[in-house]
DNA sequence: ACTGGCGGGACACCCCGTTCCT
DNA sequence: AGGAACGGGGTGTCCCGCCAGT
């Protein structure tokens, strides 16, 4: 029965669904069929807001690159406060939570995406990529204040912050690993970095 | 035309064909039908030595698990010989080629197989995680010699080598990462971890 | 190309398709696919409106049932007019034209249709059962006119006129036998049950 | 293993499997596999034997035709004999056995095995032709005889008692009618011509 | 002569992204 | 906006006929 009445940001309402199915079944569960079915939503309005479902997969990424833009604003924020070490656990738990983690396993397990990304992500994995960013500049800044010394290279850390980061939390395949883990294996990687620390 | 030949070794020849379609066309382009036509081998021929499909594409992974094995056996044989720094950047070259980026991505794409692999791979990402192991126990074997300090973690070592390692490779969509990108993260990585090595 | 058209009654154009095949190539002609094809409609179409092949050809024999009780109205509708025997070799002719055969042969060569028939003709063959019903209907309402004798067993006579029936067209492979042999056979039936017979 | 020993008399040996299939499973459980698995032999033993499946197939009719007239043959010796309804209800009922239908049944779903019977067979459904003729011959001689009445069609009567007495066999489908309800229709259908009737 | 793997075609069922009439 | 239809593709299964080995 069409009812004619526009639906309240049908866009939003697709972008939710899509984050739901990928919570709950992973990158193989979002079709056009699951998100539309999980909107409650008719087929056509998927294609009435996105022209693609490639698309419409790629605006769940950015939506999701948003979010770890606010991430990187904030920890950039917390620069000189609290330890260092807490703000990069913080940070990367924020990251890698469970709609974190099904976003990157969404980029990896789908090239097109990422290809339709290279226009604003042009090297690296998207999300990563971003991320790594914001942890460069945070310990950057990090370094200006003098808590991370000068010959630490802020890019370097980040990628491996990143990268052990999302081996640790995609190794948990259902749940999340404990915050102690993720705390140890940051300290382990900027130990060496970190001013006052003496060998 | 029926030929009657048994094939040599048909498992070998469908795991090589799989091997060379992840290659080309990714973990998208696996099917039943592309491994048979690729294999030039009649379709029930991958019926007949793996029960399904889903199978088949564990044993593709668990045949990578083993290369994986192998390059740990060959890394913990070069303890104390050469630099830490190259045999570990050298490592995470072969663990990286190609075709083991293409295995872990399909390893990421696809959950079943993850979850038929968790009875020899409880924990982790499958492939990643046996590299780890081989990692760490080479770590461990150069702290018994004193190449690496007394005070390091092997295991968070080795996850961030894995870790950084395969955000490094996975980045490049096409093609490799120069060997001295490649270098430089793993001396940033155990930079810290290495004896003599005075900050 | 989506037509996104809603066909006008795509159930009877399947069930026309099926029927055009049924004669064409026979019950072994009958596919899903040869059924879509031949319906000019794509294949989801059939299971959208048939939840199994086997569904689709329960109802192709019903709606043949709903013709067969047509004919068996028609028929009784006649008691008392023209004579028995041209009545009654109208109605074989009728029941066993073209297609009526080839819904028996088709009911004959697949159990599972018989078997799911089983709740509306739970004995006999599905499509003859229900053809001697309605002659043993018109033979009793013609024995209640007089016109057979009251020692006369309707139900046995109508089981010989089915059965017969069958034989003579079902023997003519391609064609049809000519009305004089059908008449024929029906004269020799019903010889000893018409009144006013003196042998 | 191969042994290279001749099996005794396989051809035998795979019809008896393919009787057994096909009163176990019907015409749709014979398959050129069905058949070997059952006769407990090779696949290719079946190919060295008959040129096609088909062929197979056409040699199980010939079989059972073989024994239809043999059926015939007895039923003719018995004409004089006992009375005439007795004789037609046995004949029909061995003609009818369970493997009888089931040969019958086979014939009827496969219309290339009539085709390539037609040499030998040139009109009607082989098997039932067969015994039509059988049949016809009796009634002749029993109306030489004097038992059937000069005016009296025995090719019509025959086809009569076949086509009915098919309807009655199949149209149980496990098992078989009543002794009393084979008598029952023929004596339906002979009552009018059985010399001494006096209606 | 028998054995058993293989070729290759087909089938039912299912799912996908997309179109477009109602 | 709703939802039927479209066309392509995928998997697992089956089937028949072939023929290199033993």
């Amino acid at each position: 029965v069409p009812t004619g009445i526009a639906l309240r940001d049908a866009r939003a309402q697709l972008l939710e669904a899509g984050q739901r199915i990928l919570l709950r079944d992973g990158p193989a569960g979002l079709t056009s069929r699951s998100v539309t079915d999980e909107a409650e939503v008719a087929k056509g309005v998927l294609h009435r807001h996105f022209a693609t479902f490639d698309g419409f997969l790629v605006a769940l990424v950015q939506d999701w690159i948003g979010h770890v833009n606010i991430i990187s604003t904030d920890l950039l924020a917390r620069a000189g406060d609290a330890t260092i070490v807490t703000n990069l656990t913080n940070a990367l738990t924020e990251l890698f939570e469970p709609l974190g983690l099904a976003i990157v396993r969404l980029v990896l397990s789908r090239s097109e995406v990422i290809r339709e990304l290279r226009s604003t992500t042009p090297r690296g994995i998207p999300v990563l990529t971003e991320g790594a960013k914001g942890i460069t500049n945070y310990l950057a800044t990090e370094q200006q204040l003098g808590r991370i010394v000068r010959s630490a290279a802020p890019q370097s850390l980040a990628l491996s912050l990143l990268g052990t980061g999302h081996l640790l939390f995609a190794g948990e395949l259902g749940g999340l690993p404990d915050e102690s883990a993720v705390r140890e294996i940051v300290e382990s990687i900027v130990v060496g970095a970190e001013a006052g620390f003496v060998s």
